[in-house]
RNA sequence: GGGUUCGUAGCUCAGAUGGUUAGAGCGCAACAUUGACAUUGUUGAGGUCACAGGUUCGAGUCCUGUCGGACCCACCA
């Protein structure tokens, strides 16, 4: 720090001060000995397939915040970073790059496509971690994990093989979510529904009339279902009704379902277990067929159709049904279509061979664990929301059919082959001896025959292993860190990740560890530009971090992201308020320069009464404030309230620090007041350290350069939290 | 359909457990400042606390309803 410099210039510092931090394993909780408790946070990893954005920035601020706390207080602290493979993420993203270059995924084939995508997140995850650095993310880098690390990968498949044993993993022929685009299964949260206008189509069943969207399912149909309660159809649930079709003559149970809406349409729902989830479900219900006739290109298998797309073969069916006429009329409606949450293409239910987790019993113990206070969600009302969710949770699909991930580590003797017969019926067979093996290491030869095997080529979904984060990245449970470190203290992410991740890493840390992987779970809002809107790629409104930091300084971006922001809260950040904090910044830097421009040039016996009198002085103007202040930001820093924090130190330091006190003392000018005034700052850039630790550090260096403290921490995270005196 | 959340000065937001003239920052106006800081200080203007009822001696704060914005979950044949 120079004191010549009249304002505060983070450019100039910053780097410095990230290569000191660095230079030392101040960020290793190995560094200071003989501390006991620990504080453990295993910090979201991002996907590496892009730049961080201002959300991660967020959560490594919280996170951040976090650690430096509490190696304040005197605990072992340990933030473990990682990045993740994100594997349908990714799969799109990398898709997308290569077609930008004229390349084809299929054409690459599956071996170089993968090559490929490993050297692009490689790449992504550098900067990613570069990134992460510059906010000045306290995190032990030594020990980063990436998703697909081996040692990762095998505590993945050694909780799929435990899994699979307790019968909690199996293979079933299910109705998913499939995206044609992605060729993938997907499970129900990895979709999102958006309002579309479509044809309603209202077609004669004999007797009766339907209203559908999908008059091209109609070959599949296997039923008629009515609401029980509905006194028009009520004769007819029991008996069989004759219809005339598309494929000629048909005869169709009529079945009572709840699932059916009395005023929709008709009234009258066509049952098309193949292609529609609650059709299959009151299939199963009824014990009825299933008819397929659409396969895993999103095209018709069905004789006269087959080929087409499911678009070209609506249109194709509604001509020949007009043509038989048996379409009474036409209505335009506005539904909501399922469609893959990452690439936006229209979901097509289909029946698949799948591997899934049976998710009931694990997802009660998830909940007992929340109702007997294994741990708290901040903000508590969120809580309601999580075991809402797991109590109506179904089972997780948890293979996908994509080439970027952990393949599923299932062998099958002599390879498998899966049918579509004339009648639609999917059946799927294993060759040689028949012997399905789940192995966590690769296998050649069927354990029970000796034939050669053939592995899945399903991958799995990318939050079965992300679910098992607390203790993957410690190396597993058999790991010395896991043993020191788990369970951790605090997950800290973003509000909108409480499902995909937070309730399934409870599930699997309780099934593979019998704990609850953290005790508090902090959820933080989600950035919005200036007009409230959610920042996005598509819409261009995003917010580079970097070009904040560049303009403003990280302490000044930290700031905007925490101060005055409740959990759950989406908040604005938008340039006039960085500004803002970016001022306040330069404040906390003139006024400490007033001080330390106050005692440079004492000689050494004033600077040693100094060091030995580091207090309030008798009359002191501010002891009582400052006590308060103290006390007030300690117990928001115990109840997780760091935007209330954030925001109060500010406005004392500025407010009353600045402008009350340090005024009043200019009138005053003995030695006694000059160490009340280093005294005070000392504890004011303590308390704002874990929020703007660059400009607080460079302070605290000069400090202990003039030889005014007693303290002999070379940095200023270990410097003990003030506390009232 | 179920749920959550927000609506306080032009803008961004504070306003535990209901209690004196409703606060801060930005913006605006005026003034000041050669002695830490114009990335500053002081002062000021600006609010029917969305609306309507209710509980109370007393409501921005509690209850009910209405309107408006955001979000989540379920359904959408």
């Amino acid at each position: 720090m120079d004191t010549k410099d009249t304002s505060y210039n983070p450019q100039k510092y910053e780097s410095e001060i990230l290569k000191f931090w660095e230079s030392k394993p101040y960020f290793k909780p190995e560094y200071k000995k003989g501390r006991k408790k620990t504080f453990t946070i295993t910090l979201p990893p991002p996907n590496a397939n892009a730049n961080l954005h201002v959300g991660h920035m967020t959560g490594y601020t919280y996170q951040d915040i976090m650690g430096r706390y509490h190696r304040m207080i005197g605990d072992r602290v340990l933030l473990i970073p990682g990045k993740d493979h994100a594997s349908i993420q990714t799969e799109v993203v990398f898709e997308k790059f290569l077609e930008k270059q004229g390349i084809k995924k299929r054409e690459l084939g599956r071996e170089e496509f993968y090559k490929r995508c490993l050297e692009f997140t490689i790449n992504n995850a550098n900067n990613a971690r570069e990134q992460e650095k510059s906010i000045g993310l306290s995190a032990d880098f030594s020990r980063e994990k990436f998703t697909l690390d081996t040692d990762l990968t095998q505590t993945v498949y050694d909780t799929f093989k435990e899994m699979y044993e307790d019968n909690l993993i199996y293979r079933g022929k299910r109705i998913i979510n499939y995206c044609p685009r992605c060729h993938t299964a997907l499970a129900d949260i990895d979709t999102e529904y958006k309002e579309e206008i479509s044809s309603l189509y209202y077609i004669k069943y004999g007797e009766l009339v339907i209203a559908t969207t999908r008059p091209e399912t109609v070959m599949a149909d296997v039923a008629i279902a009515v609401n029980p309660k509905d006194k028009r159809y009520k004769h007819l649930i029991g008996k069989t009704i004759e219809i005339e079709s598309i494929g000629g003559r048909k005869l169709l149970p009529v079945v009572a379902s709840t699932k059916v809406d009395v005023k929709f349409g008709t009234g009258v729902l066509k049952v098309t277990p193949g292609h529609s989830k609650d059709d299959f479900e009151i299939a199963m219900e009824n014990n009825l067929p299933i008819i397929s006739i659409i396969d895993n290109n999103g095209r018709m298998t069905y004789e006269k159709y087959k080929g087409m797309k499911v678009k070209e073969a609506r249109e194709a069916t509604v001509k020949d049904l007009q043509a038989l006429g048996l379409i009474t009329k036409i209505e335009e409606i506005v539904h909501n279509t399922q469609i893959c949450e990452r690439c936006n293409s229209i979901i097509e239910p289909l029946i698949s061979y799948q591997w899934f987790i049976k998710t009931q019993d694990l997802a009660r113990k998830a909940i007992e664990a929340l109702e007997q206070e294994k741990f708290s969600i901040h903000p508590k009302r969120q809580e309601k929301n999580y075991i809402r969710w797991l109590e109506n949770l179904e089972d997780w699909c948890i293979s996908r059919q994509l080439w970027w991930g952990q393949p599923i580590p299932v062998y099958y003797c002599e390879g498998k082959v899966t049918e579509i017969n004339k009648n639609g019926d999917i059946t799927e067979k294993v060759l040689g001896c028949g012997e399905i093996t789940v192995s966590t290491v690769k296998i050649t030869k069927c354990p029970k025959c000796g034939r050669k095997v053939v592995q899945d080529t399903d991958i799995l979904d990318t939050w079965f292993s992300s679910s098992q984060w607390p203790y993957s990245c410690m190396g597993g449970i058999q790991s010395k860190d896991f043993k020191e470190f788990y369970p951790t203290n605090v997950m800290e992410t973003g509000r909108d990740i409480l499902f995909f991740w937070v309730a399934r890493m409870v599930m699997m840390g309780i099934y593979k560890t019998g704990k609850v992987p953290f005790h508090d779970v902090y959820l933080h809002g989600l950035a919005l530009d200036r007009e409230g809107k959610k920042q996005s790629k598509s819409k261009g409104n995003g917010i580079d971090p970097q070009e904040i930091i560049s303009k403003y300084g990280t302490d000044a971006l930290r700031l905007s992201l925490i101060s005055g922001n409740a959990p759950d809260q989406d908040f604005k950040l938008f340039d006039e308020k960085v500004r803002g904090f970016r001022n306040f910044i330069n404040k906390v830097y003139n006024s400490s320069r007033y001080i330390i421009l106050q005692i440079e040039n004492l000689d050494e016996k004033d600077k040693k009464y100094i060091r030995e009198n580091l207090k309030f002085t008798k009359e002191s103007l501010i002891k009582s404030k400052m006590n308060k202040h103290i006390e007030d930001i300690s117990k928001k820093m115990k109840l997780f309230e760091f935007g209330k924090a954030a925001f109060n130190i500010e406005q004392f330091y500025h407010h009353y620090y600045c402008d009350i006190y340090i005024e009043k003392t200019k009138g005053i000018s003995n030695l006694e007041i000059k160490a009340e005034l280093v005294f005070t700052l000392y504890q004011n850039l303590k308390l704002m350290h874990p929020f703007i630790p660059f400009i607080t550090e460079l302070i605290y260096r000069k400090l202990n350069g003039l030889n005014v403290l007693e303290t002999q921490e070379e940095v200023l995270m270990y410097c003990e939290y003030p506390i009232i005196t």
